[in-house]
DNA sequence: AGGAGTACCTTAACGGCGTTAAATTTAACG
DNA sequence: CGTTAAATTTAACGCCGTTAAGGTACTCCT
């Protein structure tokens, strides 16, 4: 019969999909799943466990299929590419940062995939504590910055009222503030959240091929 | 008579300290405060609203007392303060980064800081527009860290049993993972957390000095 | 065939949570 | 002293995560 523990799971990240993290309950994904509540603590131990299980499960849709660089492809291009797709799965999910941040991980692809990437980076000339701390670094960011951006626009398409242009234009005095008032304007207008991520992403990987020219 | 608003964020501020991010309940608050639960809705609209000011306070203490580059002081020395200060004082709040992580920021001294960091950096010759992106890059990062730091290490002297290095060289298998296997052995040996937070910021302010010299 | 054991789920309930409505006290002022 | 507004209390609602105990169905041994 039925339910195994990736069943579970997954009801939970469709449901977090549609209600949010604050919205999550043990009762709703019974519910979802044809089932009474305490039914769920045959496949986990608590509700943290599940949300570990998910926050693993969703990033191993971004590690999981992780391949080897490409021959000729520069190392750069490919953490690009890895952090590129590390925020692409962090939004397909409504608080996907917040549930992934700080979580402790539990799947086993993501030790390969980790591996996979200390081992690009270390053959392109990093010390193994080097690339650690690099691709900790690159992680922090993602996170961070997915943070911040699900804060304001929580879901595609959707946004939050208390970022919304009116509301702060009112809040940051153009006088005592010009260049908080003006930077605000452009984020709003120009500016998109994937330039911003790009921007910062493009910093860090800077930084890392200057360090490693220095040697 | 007593009880404003300044007072009940204090309240929760020190007990968070105290229980941690989950063990903060309203109730909590009210006894400490020497007052019936319901009394917190006068002076704060929901418990949401609550960790929002929650944020703003502590956050107002990194960057409440910023005070402009000194002279001579190079634009890169400044922002790597203003970093390590934003990390100590998130790190001196148990759950302090997953309590800033986008939380709606309400206090005034914050926006007169980021002026002040913005006026620092165009001054120096970036563009409004990258001083914004670099700002909130290193922002992203320094709570991007210190998330997964406290996840760690949830209190100094305090660490989090999951990550004990006896359990994951049980998880880690060294045949088939050996570099993670073994940076996970440097990271509970020589590497210290600072280390680490100095290797990805510097990552990071070296992609900006590049930046501006690439003008 | 029948009983033992295990895997999986239900029923019932506990204490605690955020929050609200309404009544009540306290302070301020003419 | 009476009125009004500010600040708090009492009482309660509905929901939450979690536990204890019991039930059902399947497997396997004899």
């Amino acid at each position: 019969m039925g339910l195994r523990r990736e069943t579970v799971v997954r009801a939970a990240l469709k449901l977090v999909n549609e209600v949010g993290l604050e919205g999550l309950t043990l009762r709703l994904i019974a519910d979802e799943l044809g089932v009474r509540p305490p039914a769920l603590y045959w496949h986990v131990r608590n509700k943290q466990e599940l949300l570990d299980h998910m926050a693993s499960l969703l990033l191993a849709g971004a590690f999981g299929d992780v391949q080897p660089p490409r021959p000729g492809q520069p190392w750069w291009e490919w953490m690009a590419e890895f952090a590129r797709n590390l925020r692409r799965v962090l939004l397909s999910h409504r608080d996907g940062a917040r549930m992934c941040a700080g979580t402790y991980l539990r799947e086993e692809t993501l030790f390969t995939s980790t591996e996979m990437m200390l081992r690009a980076l270390t053959e392109a000339g990093f010390s193994l504590r080097d690339a650690t701390r690099d691709a900790a670094t690159v992680y922090a960011y993602v996170v961070g910055f997915t943070i911040e951006e699900q804060a304001v626009t929580p879901a595609p398409g959707e946004h939050n009222e208390q970022y919304s242009p009116d509301l702060l234009r009112t809040q940051f005095d153009r006088q005592r503030h010009p260049l908080l008032f003006q930077s605000v304007e452009d984020a709003f207008g120009t500016d998109t959240a994937d330039d911003r991520f790009e921007h910062g992403l493009n910093l860090i990987l800077s930084g890392m091929r200057l360090s490693l020219e220095g040697k």
